[in-house]
DNA sequence: CCAAAAGTGTTGCAAATACACCCATGA
DNA sequence: TCATGGGTGTATTTGCAACACTTTTGG
């Protein structure tokens, strides 16, 4: 009885669309390219916590939802690729770079669209890097917000975010992904703040940095850092860009991450 | 210039559908419930050899890629969920019914359909037990083939078999999804044989014995099964359904696998 | 000197592997 | 009886977690 309007599509095909879940690190987790000393929204957490998650999203200025918050999204062409088309909305709601992309879930169904019309969304998930996060200019109807403190958001995404999040905490255990969101050159206890940004708990140095070590993916550059007043720290980078990725992703590998890895080249190797 | 009748489109949304890689055991792999001694198709491996795995096509009956094998799929209504969708599919073409239906990966995007239509597919991927698999008629327009030996295949749908593939040696591992292609109670052989076939190497016995019994995952009935020469095998039980699946799909578990659920507790938990 | 983080060593535990060995059965 | 797979025992290895310890810097 309800859905009066609605029902005349109820055999048709769904509207079609693309939605990325964009996420980035505070400052505390990674002060690897940052100089500043205040993080996004003005919310630094105190300097011996973890760092936490941060994504931005988009305010509603239409029915239903109205004022929520939702994901970055748009419809989807049928002349560009799915990454293609997340990649653009992306950077047309946010204006920024992903230095990762990668397809989340399709969600779709006549539960998903209460009172609106059928939709499908093929959801990405995207990770930016510190300095590029700081390029966006927040206004009105675009903010960051932290993942553990999310506002009352649209349709199911919240649980769209929290899947991204559980997807990036397993992927961040098996493949070198953290890369993605750390700077070129970083010391290991910057990236184990990544780390604990990412899983939500302190992570032992010593072993983290044993771990590291005997993964090979790393690779010291010679440098050090003076970090305060304590022994310097050494520099690494990551030896092959995305070299464990690869074997886990299989036969997918060959279908992604062209437009992501061009963008990023582009800015000489992120 | 080529594609000149299509570029109407270009600028319009994608058709969208949705298809499934349906997968299933031969007898070598997988005798708990079978009698008989041939395996689809007549192609029996030698009882010495690893069991392999198997999947439905179908024949095209149009351009573009006539006459070439293809996965069973449909166009995508509004009125139902995705998953209903895959699963309807599944069944209006094969008349099987899953023991597993899981999201694999959207595939689109202009380079994919080549001279045809611009195509967005969703596509699911399914285990169906020995039982379910031989009531499956082969016609001149759906047969079984080999993963190991595929024909000449439309569009990416090879591509995509190898992904679902993928994605099955990976979850074997740390799921109980192999539940899903043995009978109720089975042996440790039996089981064992089934992680052979997917994984395409032989197991040893002893370890893979206590692996599965150190998981908890499994209970004893009480029954014991001669087979042979020698001394008769314990028959078992998973314990809980899907236990561990649960746990490692996080927030994306209450989203999915209802309707396929209910068919096979329908059909007395599978 | 001393606080504090970088970096090293050591121990213990848990799981996976390799492989030797007994057990029970049917032919 | 013996061949065959069911089932158990055990040594070795590996990776990880816990934590004590040494090193190097800035103040």
């Amino acid at each position: 009885m309800p859905l009066g309007n609605v029902s005349e599509r109820r055999h048709g095909a769904p509207d079609l669309g693309v939605s990325v879940v964009i996420l980035a690190l505070d400052k505390r987790a990674n002060i690897a390219s940052g100089l500043g000393k205040s993080a996004h929204h003005d919310d630094a957490p105190a300097s011996n916590e973890v760092g936490r998650l941060w994504l931005p999203l988009v305010k509603r200025v239409k029915q239903p939802y109205l004022g929520c918050w939702a994901l970055p999204g748009a419809g989807l062409r049928s002349d560009i690729s799915l990454e293609d088309a997340a990649f653009t909305a992306l950077e047309s709601t946010t204006a920024m770079h992903p230095h990762y992309l990668e397809q989340l879930y399709t969600f779709g169904g006549p539960a998903r669209s209460q009172g609106g019309l059928p939709m499908v969304s093929i959801v990405y998930w995207a990770l930016v890097g510190q300095a590029e996060a700081e390029t966006l200019h927040e206004a009105n109807n675009v903010q960051w917000f932290a993942t553990d403190a999310l506002p009352e958001m649209a349709f199911d995404h919240e649980a769209i975010v929290d899947y991204a999040l559980w997807r990036l905490r397993n992927k961040i255990e098996y493949s070198s992904i953290a890369s993605r969101l750390v700077g070129n050159e970083f010391t290991l206890a910057q990236l184990r703040h990544v780390y604990e940004a990412v899983l939500g708990k302190a992570l032992d140095p010593a072993n983290f940095r044993r771990r590291m070590l005997t993964s090979d993916s790393l690779q010291q550059t010679g440098k050090y850092q003076a970090e305060g007043r304590h022994r310097p720290a050494a520099l690494y980078r990551y030896s092959a860009d995305t070299p464990i990725e690869e074997i886990y992703e299989g036969s997918l590998a060959a279908l992604t991450s062209h437009k992501v890895l061009a963008a990023n080249t582009a800015r000489q190797h992120r």
